[in-house]
DNA sequence: TCTGGGGTCCTAGGACCC
DNA sequence: TCTGGGGTCCTAGGACCC
């Protein structure tokens, strides 16, 4: 018998948000809403609270990021247009992403995290999962970090302590703002069979959707189901999967370092382009892009083996077309060469909404100079 | 005037080789 | 002159996550 772990995962309470109110405290109690571009006009001298742009004002195609508790109590949610969140709540205050400072709030409380533990898995710039010693006071030690945050960052975060990475997760959400919850697997019956089986990390729309429409709401039912009958629904792995995760089964293991395998930067236009009228910005469009990928390959040091591009259109279907090249690169002449060849090759039956390039089979620019595994000039005898 | 941007992983079909 | 199966690589699409 295996000892038992320790696994924790470590959730910013409401990130975005929570940083933006350390920049202007006057906003706290607020509805905050988080989103779209910046202006250009946009700075960030504001001290009146009336000198804030409301979300009844803004025009365009952006999404809500992250909202503050007041602005969710309103019905306002990540992923939400904004024209639609502004119906909800008019009156909230709505300010430009800025993830540089993100980024940077996101390393501080890692570190901070590093002074308790050795390492930890990095899920993105909110969360993470570390494990700890099982054999002392996992939730006083939880609490330490949790507090040590707090004075190095000002921010809160809720943590979930559980044997395994999928309970970690689900109790991290059940005490927000600010909570510890441990969970073990005598709590699956009582705690995490009444959940709906939407909130497993895993399960998106689609599945729930489908599982719903099967009569399988909670993840107790998805538990009493037969495997049988989810194999005939979902593919043979994914049914054992979610048998598994049902009864709370999960090994997988801390994965605490991992090599980048993609990059890619894109676009939503502010209005439709049209492959003809709008070729001139579309093009430049398209540079941009590759320019902005290229300067990103170069910061990393790394190189590509393959680009992709993708297409959005104005009914929101999506296409892409890749294609490996004949060598690595990374200069945004060579980018913009192979994505030229790439978008030849779609179909521009509507007009357009978004553009992307990807940069895929990443190598380190050291790695892909020197020379690869050498074939013989000739090979002699067949 | 609904619906962003940056990722990972999985599946499936066709080409190609043995 | 007709039959196959396995394996790998490449590409496209889609689900999902933060």
């Amino acid at each position: 018998v295996k000892p038992q772990r320790c696994i924790v995962h470590l959730d910013m309470d409401a990130f975005f948000a929570s940083v933006e109110l350390l920049r202007y405290p006057q906003l706290r109690g607020q509805p905050v809403v988080v989103g779209g571009r910046r202006k250009n006009s946009e700075d960030h001298t504001h001290v009146q609270l009336d000198s804030f742009t409301r979300l009844r004002d803004y025009v365009g195609r952006g999404v809500v990021t992250t909202s503050t508790y007041e602005a969710r109590a309103l019905g306002v949610f990540s992923g939400m247009g904004l024209m639609q969140s502004a119906r909800l709540a008019p009156q909230a205050i709505l300010l430009p992403s800025d993830f540089q400072a993100y980024k940077e709030y996101s390393r501080r409380f890692k570190e901070v995290v590093l002074q308790f533990v050795s390492a930890f898995e990095d899920r993105g710039i909110d969360e993470i999962y570390f494990e700890i010693e099982a054999c002392s006071d996992p939730r006083a030690f939880a609490l330490r970090i949790q507090r040590a945050i707090g004075e190095a960052c000002g921010l809160s975060c809720s943590m979930g302590l559980a044997p395994n990475k999928l309970l970690a997760k689900l109790g991290s959400e059940m005490r927000k703002p600010n909570g510890i919850t441990v969970l073990g697997y005598e709590d699956i019956e009582s705690v995490i069979w009444p959940l709906p089986v939407q909130k497993i990390n895993g399960i998106g729309p689609k599945s729930a959707k489908k599982l719903v429409a099967l009569g399988i709401e909670s993840v107790g039912d998805l538990a009493a189901v037969p495997n049988t009958l989810l194999e005939k629904h979902f593919g043979a792995r994914y049914a054992a999967w979610l048998g598994d995760v049902a009864h709370g089964r999960d090994d997988r293991a801390l994965v605490t370092e991992r090599e980048p395998k993609s990059m890619s930067r894109e676009t939503t236009f502010e209005r439709n382009f049209h492959i003809v009228r709008d070729r001139a910005e579309l093009a430049a469009q398209t540079d941009q892009l590759c320019q902005r990928l290229s300067d990103d390959l170069i910061r990393r040091g790394l190189m590509c083996r393959s680009i992709g591009v993708k297409a959005k259109f104005a009914d929101f279907t999506v296409v892409t077309r890749e294609t490996k090249l004949m060598a690595a690169t990374q200069t945004a002449r060579a980018l913009r060469k192979a994505v030229g060849e790439c978008l030849k090759r779609i179909q521009w039956h509507q007009e357009v909404r978004l553009l992307g390039v990807k940069a895929t089979g990443l190598v380190s620019d050291q790695e892909a100079t020197e020379p690869r595994a050498q074939l013989p000039l000739w090979t002699g005898l067949e």
